[in-house]
Formats: structure tokens, sequence, C-alpha cells
DNA sequence: TTTTATAGACTGACCGGACGGTCAGGAATT
DNA sequence: AATTCCTGACCGTCCGGTCAGTCTATAAAA
């Protein structure tokens, strides 16, 4: 793989694929068309389709983590649940890519379920952060099921909260992530 | 479609390879194969692949609902939240089952999003009907959003919460689910 | 400066297998 | 005899992946 940058527009091309036409669209042939080459080009890149897209897992995964440090690099220290409300914050952001930010995890459910285990042991360490944030275990389960709820009820389009709902809900989260409330 | 039990036969073969070979391997020659009859006979019952993958996602939230309204029989009337604590109590007691549940429902949508809409607007009547329970609207999507992580994760394998942790969990929610009680 | 060599970037034709669906007909039941 | 249930061979298509070879650009040689 030689040339990041082009890499990086048959990344997009990809990304686009799935969220026009859907996951199961996701062919080569596609992706090829998107990025105005031809499939031999996208073949060049990336040795497989899979491979595609676990680089697309990859990136989704890295750049939902460097929001989350962004976020927390705003939260003052000392404060137990920091961790937790970067989180929630950092997905109170992705309101308007929601949808998108998805992409590279669908196809990897859909296509191979064997990449299922990057997003699994990924996934592990991030819970484990979120763990050990000084909160009461119970009421960190809560938030953090409850942020997955909307995560994946966003990713699949299935009656996800909207606008000022959706604001509000993440705005209790954030109440109930820092210590001293109560419900 | 003639025979019912054979209708329910096929079906349920259709289930076990899901459930064993992932969404993917979900092909008519597989399920035939698994209830030992030829791809005809899969075809005969059902027009297309997606008329069974309809099937699968219809028994599937068919049987769902059950679950719901058998518990909700056993919550005393008249205490608000007995439809948000039946809910919870149906999905405690899919523990075991849990995985096996949502077969219909990732093959919908791995197949034909098409399909989704079957499901988003079954779940926007559900939604519906969690929200007239006489909880507070704030508590109340926590509590939902709460358990659609739980059964997401589990549906599609990404660290759900297991054997004491999600006792707890739900016993959380559930008392979360209940005038009165307080964090 | 011109020519030749070489590596990288990319194309387009092609292959093979998988899979959804069709169909003519056979076996079993009524 | 007729209807229902089912088989097995077959078809067309889609799609991932291969491959031979082309084009471009840069560098080395003349």
């Amino acid at each position: 793989m030689r040339k990041p940058e082009k890499l990086e527009e048959l990344l997009n091309a990809a990304h686009n694929v799935v969220m026009r036409d859907g996951v199961t669209r996701l062919t080569l042939e596609l992706v090829a068309r998107e990025a105005g080459v031809s499939k031999g080009a996208v073949l060049y890149y990336f040795p497989t389709k899979n491979a595609l897209i676990g680089e697309m897992l990859k990136t989704h995964l890295e750049r939902n983590r460097q929001l989350w440090m962004d976020c927390l690099a705003q939260e003052p220290e000392g404060v137990p649940g920091r961790v937790t409300r970067a989180w929630i914050n950092s997905v109170r952001h992705c309101a308007g890519v929601k949808a998108q930010e998805g992409a590279g995890m669908l196809a990897a459910i859909a296509n191979d379920p064997a990449l299922l285990r990057i997003i699994h042991e990924r996934i592990a360490v991030w819970k484990q952060e979120l763990e050990n944030d000084g909160l009461p275990a119970e009421r960190q389960q809560v938030i953090q099921y409850a942020m997955d709820g909307i995560k994946f009820s966003e990713l699949m389009g299935m009656n996800p909260p909207e606008g000022a709902n959706r604001d509000q809900l993440i705005d209790y989260l954030l109440k109930l992530a820092t210590p001293g409330s109560s419900l």
C-alpha cells in the first residue's frame, strides 16, 4: 500500500457506498466506481475485501477514540466520573455524524464475524476505562448501557432518540455521571 | 404454503443455521440441508428467501411480545411503571436464549434493509406503550435505552453483561422502574 | 540532452464459485 | 385421477479475486 491519500480516498468511497446503498451493496465494483477507478485499483490497495473493511473499522474506532480523548481534555481533573462524562459528551457531538460513524462496524458484522473480534477487544478496553472512573458501579453500568442503546439504535436506524429529545436524554445521563446528583 | 408443522421446521432450521454459522451463511441450500430436505422444498414453502427471513422476523417479534405480555400479567395493577417492569423482566428471562432471539433480526438487517421497516414500526409501537407508563419521562428514557443497550450488545455478542453482573444490572433497572425509588 | 531501464500505479478482461430462483417431473396422498 | 408435496438438475447473475500487460514518472546511462 503506497499512497496514503489514495488509500484514504478509497476508504472514503467505501464509506459513502455503505451510507448511500446499505451494507449489502458494499462491493469492490461499487467502491471502485465511487472512487472513479477500476476494481483492480481497489484490490491493488487492499489485498482483499476484508482488508478494506478491517481498515474502515480501524479508522472508525480510532476516530471515536480521538473524539473521546478530546472531550476528556475538557473535563476538569479530580472529579470522579470524568472519563464517563467525556464519553457521553463525545457521543453527543456525533449527533450529526452518527449514522456515518458506524459504516465500518456494520460492514464488519455483515461480512465477516471474525472481524467482530477486533471490535470486541477494543470495546472491552474502553469499558474497563469507564468502570475505573470512581462512579458507583450500578450507576456506571446503567449509564454505559444507556449510551450503548443510543449508539446502537442510531447505527441501525432503529428508533433512535432525536433532536431535543436526544439532547435532553444526554443531559440527564451527564447529570447521572456527576457525583452528588440524584434522580 | 400448506403444512404448518413443516413450515415451523424450516423456520427452525433457518434459525439454527444463523446461530451456528452466522448471518452471512444463511443460504437456502444450508437451510435445506439442516432440515433434511432439498432446496426446492424450502422454496416450495417460502416463495423467496426474503419471505423466509420475514417470517423468521415475524415469529421472533411475536415471541418477544408474548413473553412481555406474560410478564405483564404478573405485575400488580395500578402501580405506575408496570409495563416497563414487565418489559425488563421479559428481557431477564431471555438470558439463556438471548443470542438466539435475534437471529431473524440480524438476518433481516444483513439481507434486506427494507425488512428493517417492519422492525422499526413494531418497535415504535412498543416504545409508545413504554412511554405511557406513568414513569417520569427522563427516567423512562434512561431505562429504555439501557435495555436497548443490553439487548443489542447481546444480539451482536459485543461485550454484553453476563451472569451475576447482568442480574444485578437488571435488578437495578427494575428498581429504577418502581415509583418511590431513588438512586 | 537524449535514450533506455525500472519500478510503481492502474486497467480491463477474465475465472470460478456461490447463491437465488426455475422447472419438469416423480412420489405420495386423497 | 387429481392434487399436494417434493426432488434434482439446471440457469443466470453477482462478485471476489487473478493476471497480463499498459501507462507514467523518475532515474540511470549514453
